[in-house]
DNA sequence: AATATAATTGACCACATTGGTCAAATGTAA
DNA sequence: TTACATTTGACCAATGTGGTCAATTATATT
């Protein structure tokens, strides 16, 4: 369907990508114009729909495409030998935070994308994304030694305890700084503050 | 501006408050059509915008109305001498849970208005919803007694990691069931769940 | 009953915008 | 010169928009 796209030279497939990337995120689906995407991508309105079939086409061609991409490099990154989760999960958090610097467009996309309400594609959607999030998540849980864990305490709910924490800091420190510069991250308060979490969770829930 | 609107009888009231809101809930403030909301509201045009100036007037009413009725009926409730955070939270969970049940489509509202992207409103809404965010956060705070957790840890941190537990809780239950009903609430397992995350985060935070 | 006032209607408007098409122009290679 | 692929953008029918306003209906007042 997309071949003929996937022949584009590449720095034109990524114009054509990132313009429609911005205006599905800024507008959502339905009210996302293909006029203004062939505009932003400097291309024509005929070329846009020689390559894609039509808008829903595109659309779902930007969702894998952006799905791939992060999870590829997401999972690309963790080291799977490291069991205790807290130390795995502080790797996490910060490989995240560095694809978001890298990637800034397919992330707003992607968080469009998932509290997107237009009819025509939102059932399609919705399962497409809990299948990505269910592999995703027991990926990340696989072999997490559970024993270093208290003892006294059901240790699924310790897991959730951590996630939904982790979670929050990701919120918060979103909430503080749109984009987190690399070299901010790099030595900055971001990774004290984490830490500040991780110790007193690992204080109160490990044995 | 609103005033006519005031003077008509309640149920007609609540017709058209409805309508537009399940409207917005549903589309988004763009693609919201005040033509659809008339015709659920079983009014003419003509009357809609006798009784709002227009489009936005009528989208911004509903918003204080949304956030009136709901902090009112949920602090209201709150029983602000019970110092234990825990215990407090334990109760804001469940008056939460009721709410959603009593007023499913305020909820739905309210939730799209926080990820509203229409350019014409978003400035308007974001700078009223931090306002509003801010200061309801800071009432459900008041006069916690910090002395109950353990010494050793930062107590402004363990207020957070409770509230991500929390709110990682009612995600959860939200996510398992659409609306919960009364019913299963009263003697249900969503309450037991609630009690077991409860118990950890005092066994474990608390001195 | 007659009048005045308020509530309510819905046909109507100008307009913007949409996703998608297609004949033609342009570029490329043999 | 031919053949093929790439690219254009004017064009379209369709849909739907928020909002208006003269007219109708209901209600209250005299």
């Amino acid at each position: 369907m997309a071949s003929k796209f996937l022949a584009l030279d590449h720095t034109k497939q990524q114009q054509i990508l990132n313009a429609a990337m911005k205006e599905f995120a800024l507008k959502g689906y339905k009210a996302a114009s293909t006029n203004q995407i062939v505009e932003t991508a400097g291309i024509s309105k005929g070329l846009l729909f020689h390559y894609f079939s039509n808008k829903q086409g595109l659309y779902f061609y930007l969702y894998d495409y952006c799905v791939d991409v992060i999870l590829e490099d997401f999972f690309g990154q963790i080291d799977f030998d490291q069991k205790d989760i807290l130390l795995r999960f502080r790797e996490m958090f910060l490989i995240k935070l560095r694809l978001m610097n890298k990637y800034p467009v397919i992330f707003d996309f992607l968080i469009a994308a998932n509290v997107e309400e237009a009819t025509e594609i939102k059932d399609k959607l919705n399962s497409l994304n809990q299948e990505i999030i269910r592999d995703s998540y027991l990926k990340m849980f696989t072999s997490v030694d559970e024993s270093l864990f208290r003892s006294d305490i059901d240790p699924s709910k310790v897991l959730d305890i951590i996630i939904w924490t982790i979670e929050g800091i990701s919120n918060k420190v979103q909430a503080q700084e749109n984009h987190i510069k690399a070299e901010e991250l790099r030595n900055g308060k971001t990774l004290q503050e984490l830490d500040g979490y991780l110790e007193i969770l690992r204080k109160t829930l490990y044995n």
